[in-house]
RNA sequence: CGGGCUGUGGCGCAGUUUGGUCAGCGCACCUGCUUUGGGAGCAGGGGGUCGCCGGUUCAAAUCCGGCCAGCCCGACCA
């Protein structure tokens, strides 16, 4: 069965490609999905990669509760107003309704915070950098599998700082050493990172960081969020300290997040009309030796390889495929699906000749050029090489098709046209708040606002800003 | 939540206009043999209260009413 068309019918080729590359599928009640063990690997690859730059930017990682008392979430006004249409609320336990009810998360901050007034005491407990892996609920009006499920998986780093320039600088930190570099360097998917409009932010956010990513049918994906969330909570949950003079002083605060919506962007960034294609970096599986027929030699030369090539590329990330009951075509266009990133083919005839056949998945588009026949003694290092290759191959080739989809746009209605097929670039004072509601009522929004040279403005009131808009998901 | 489309074995569909001769096709699955360098072939086989509930009728996949679910476009939303 063929992949439905990637130009005729987006929506329907992303489906088919999560279906087909088994990476998930809708599970029993509407919104949630099953993530399959391939699509999970994938899940699992990007929470290694974030997870260590997380560390490194200093965060733990610990767990908070499932169940949040409704009350928690009242605390903070414009938080509960942002959330309260899509919350998932348990008004019964053990047989009997509950005298409050309880809030199934759909973001931690309320939970952590009244963690954090309990732990922090005086200026020496800051700063508190904590991070937890979760799932969280937010009942969705439109569900799109990975893109926007009910329930999702992610991560959610949560801060507290003695000033309000720490507080800042950690979440630019976490929004460029930790997102933007995972994004590039892994997923090789280049971001736009900047503000988002006062309209856009996060509920009970003072500002909301973002990297906004371009999918191959001109919609834009959000990516990560990285917030300041000044004190807004701290006030709230009291969580104060001491400070050198003594002082009694309320914490300045961040939270920041990146979720399974990764894998939607994966796919939307990568794919083509064969299926998934996984950068190298990311890839759970990057070299698939494919016995094309068993033959005299050709089991023992695969498992040699593999064992060389495990060596040379750390981890378990070779896998062989001696299934020989099926056919060759099948299995390849198989490994296509899933978007191996190198194919090596290996038969007697090969094994005869002391070659092997590697094939390239990213170019998958030209037969001619994806394989190339290499002696069996310099695959190893072959092997390495074009995946270093490959990575570069598929980020450059994500950047010229965003910016290819990037353009200057003078008026909100010539914005919103380019914002048809990509990023339209605008004036911020062209737009402004007026002008934020006329463009919505063609689905198109800010998306971020940088400052000309793309770097990140302290605020959205800074003179000379520049909008990005997009249709978005 | 509004508009449109669709619900028939795991997946994709035909059959509905004109009620009965209707439970069918392709893929997938199982068994055997032959195959294997780009989605294998032949033979045999298993699997479906036709989304659910109710109604009309001698008789309903088919007609009527209600409900539910999925997809797309919006509204909403990280």
């Amino acid at each position: 069965m063929k992949l439905a068309s990637q130009a005729e019918d987006f929506p329907r080729w992303y489906q088919d490609v999560i279906a087909k590359a088994e990476l998930a599928e809708n599970g029993p009640v509407r919104g949630t999905m099953v993530i399959r063990p391939y699509g999970y690997s994938l899940w699992e690859a990007m929470q290694s990669e974030v997870d260590a730059r997380i560390k490194a930017a200093g965060a733990e990682n610990a767990y908070f509760p499932l169940f949040i008392p409704q009350s928690y979430l009242e605390k903070e006004a414009e938080h509960v107003e942002g959330f309260s249409p899509e919350l998932a609320v348990v008004t019964h336990g053990g047989g009997k309704q509950l005298e409050e009810p309880v809030i199934v998360r759909p973001t931690s901050e309320t939970v952590i915070n009244a963690s954090f007034a309990k732990w922090v005491q005086g200026h020496r407990d800051l700063p508190l950098l904590v991070n937890q892996w979760a799932n969280v609920v937010r009942w969705e009006m439109r569900p799109r599998i990975f893109l926007r499920t009910s329930e999702f998986l992610w991560q959610e780093g949560h801060t507290a700082h003695a000033t309000q320039q720490q507080a800042r600088d950690y979440a630019v930190k976490i929004l460029y050493e930790v997102y933007q570099d995972f994004m590039e360097q892994v997923l090789a998917i280049p971001v736009y990172v900047g503000l988002k409009s006062k309209f856009e932010a996060f509920p009970g956010a003072i500002g909301s960081l973002c990297c906004e990513a371009m999918m191959l049918d001109g919609k834009a994906l959000q990516m990560a969020t990285s917030h300041e969330l000044g004190q807004n909570f701290s006030r709230m949950f009291n969580i104060t300290f001491l400070d050198q003079n003594s002082q009694e002083q309320h914490v300045w605060q961040t939270s920041w997040g990146c979720s399974t919506r990764m894998v939607g962007g994966l796919i939307m960034v990568h794919g083509d009309s064969n299926g998934l294609r996984v950068p190298p970096v990311l890839a759970p599986i990057q070299v698939v030796i494919l016995i094309v027929r068993e033959g005299e030699g050709v089991a023992a030369c695969a498992e040699k390889l593999r064992q060389e090539l495990a060596e040379l590329l750390g981890g378990n990330r070779v896998r062989i495929d001696d299934n020989t009951d099926a056919s060759f075509g099948r299995r390849s266009t198989d490994w296509e699906l899933k978007g191996v990133p190198l194919r090596l083919e290996l038969g007697p005839r090969d094994v005869a000749e002391g070659v092997g056949v590697l094939v390239r998945r990213d170019l998958a588009g030209d037969k001619a050029a994806a394989k190339v026949a290499v002696p069996l003694a310099e695959l190893p290092t072959q092997i390495v090489s074009t995946l270093a290759q490959q990575q570069q191959d598929m980020l450059s080739q994500a950047t010229s098709w965003r910016d290819s989809r990037t353009q200057e746009a003078a008026t909100p209605s010539e914005a919103v046209e380019i914002a048809q097929t990509g990023f339209a670039r605008i004036p911020w004072d062209v737009i402004a708040e007026q002008g934020e509601e006329s463009i919505a009522a063609h689905a198109v929004t800010v998306r971020c606002l940088q400052r000309e040279d793309g770097s990140l403005p302290e605020s959205s009131d800074e003179p000379n800003l520049v909008a990005l808009v997009a249709r978005s998901y």
